[in-house]
DNA sequence: ATTAAGCGTTCGTAAAATCAGAATAAATGG
DNA sequence: CCATTTATTCTGATTTTACGAACGCTTAAT
């Protein structure tokens, strides 16, 4: 049962004119009837009583009348409330990413987005492992990495680096290292997710480092306290440049091996479900923080 | 937007799961992922969203699973009300005739078939003045003449005869008629609606005879008060056989020009809308009068 | 590890439904 | 009686839909 027929329906109970009806429709008289026929098919009982001229209610018709009022009214009442048709956006939108970087850069925008779009809600999950886009039925997450899924489409939101860092007076107290090697004689502190790296050296030499095979002394799951733990001086650690860019500014964190840095360039990554239909609300929310974000991250601006 | 796509979400989002809800719908997985991707199109968002493995309800579908469970309980609710898939008939039947044969004839048949279908209602409209099918809204007719009409469908229910007659009290006061031309000399009775009739006579030669032209001491739209008036010595008239089969056999009725007969053999016949539906109600009423009525019609039986 | 099975989608072709215009038949109103 | 309106049928052309096979991916079992 299609609703474009049932709506044909209603406007000919109403006019008792098949051919009026479904001009309104933007239909021709024809399909309007074979539209009517098909309707009157599926139902099981004729609707409409009609000669050539003269259309009346059937006694099927006349109760079906309202069941078939009903179901146009839930159909729109479906559609206005998923805001089809509004010109303003409106819906929830379902974010992740990592807590700390949205406690940084995302939560302190969210107030001026929600006023530039009333319409919108947000459902922020932030979390510093990564949640599954689909069964969290996520809109959108950020990620500082992007996965070869096809399911998924990617956007770059900013360039980010990955930086060797320590306290000054971890480095004061141990042998700064100079080459990656080295790094397995230090205490190493770990991010959970961390992978294996792939680096390149001042004469474009490859190296590979994995961090979990060295002696991690500590493996942290929350990027805050991953971050003091190496300002207090708990060992050398992998920071992203947008975790740790004002320390190093401040020089509370130190750079190790300047010379190395990833082969892959990371960045960070808007990542959404190729969708049937990209929805409006994810659309203006990308745009806000490419806008806000990506045109000229803070921790860019402050190296460059 | 099609019910079928919908009653396909529903299943999915239930099982999460594509296959298992277009198999459960009798459609290959492609048909359903197709048929999926059409709907979201249509209400202009993701509802499921989907990896190779997983499948999850989108913020959008999770607003729009209520409403789509209510159009489908519309629906269902519609096609229960029309008495859709059950076996016992139901519904409301509109049904017209003329209220001298229904009187006579239906009438006292009507408990029997209410008996023996309890679903289904009667809504008898009698009239001796012929009711439009079509504005009216009825589902069938009882017709004593079968129109050439492109929209209507017909079924013949017996076999009929037109006789002119008179009381016996008339006849002895004027001469009877020995052919058609001498009716012009006798005072007639006139139903309001007969029209030019054809005879044919003793020889096989054809004759007309229009009521309307001759002396219509008496015209009168009601049928029971047609039949009294003739029996009343008012003058001849045409009646049906069905009328005054039994006035005939007592003899307070008397055939006049007994060797002339209609050249279109009348008949009653049940009229109906040519419908894209026969629906079960009309099918099982027509049957029921041509089992009580048409298989041995009382006129003909106490005739032959 | 390897295999097997299940899932959702895409692709290509075949079948079906739909559309739109002209033609038909009927009925109304002037 | 004629022009107009109406619902339908018919026709070919267009679009949509169905279906099986294949693909990429994932989980579970061997």
């Amino acid at each position: 049962m299609d609703t474009e027929g049932i709506k044909l329906f209603v406007l000919a109970a109403e006019k008792l004119n098949i051919s009026a009806a479904g001009r309104e429709l933007g239909m021709p008289p024809a399909v309007a009837s074979a539209r009517l026929a098909k309707l009157e098919k599926t139902v099981g009982a004729d609707l409409l009583r009609r000669s050539t001229r003269k259309v009346a209610l059937s006694t099927e018709g006349a109760e079906f009348l309202p069941f078939a009022k009903e179901i146009l009214a839930q159909e729109n009442a479906a559609l206005a409330a998923m805001g089809f048709g509004k010109e303003s956006v409106s819906g929830t939108l379902r974010f992740t990413a990592s807590s700390t970087f949205a406690q940084q850069y995302i939560v302190p925008l969210v107030p001026e987005f929600l006023d530039r779009y009333p319409g919108i809600n947000l459902d922020l999950r932030l979390s510093d492992m990564e949640l599954d886009l689909i069964q969290g039925s996520f809109d959108l997450a950020l990620r500082d990495s992007v996965l070869p899924d096809s399911n998924l489409k990617a956007r770059k939101l900013a360039e980010d680096r990955r930086i060797f860092c320590a306290s000054p007076e971890y480095l004061a107290k141990w042998e700064t290292p100079e080459h990656p090697d080295d790094l397995h004689l230090h205490q190493l502190v770990a991010f959970k997710s961390q992978a294996t790296i792939n680096l390149v050296g001042p004469q474009g030499k490859e190296e590979q480092f994995d961090p979990r095979t060295s002696q991690n002394r500590l493996i942290i799951d929350d990027g805050l306290s991953y971050k003091i733990a190496t300002m207090e001086g708990a060992g050398i650690a992998i920071h992203a440049l947008w975790s740790v860019h004002r320390e190093l500014a401040a020089g509370t964190l130190v750079q190790v091996l300047p010379g190395y840095h990833m082969s892959a360039e990371p960045a960070l990554w808007l990542v959404y479900p190729k969708s049937n239909v990209l929805t409006a609300k994810v659309r203006v929310f990308i745009d806000f923080l490419l806008e806000r974000i990506g045109n000229n991250p803070p921790w860019l601006a402050a190296h460059f």
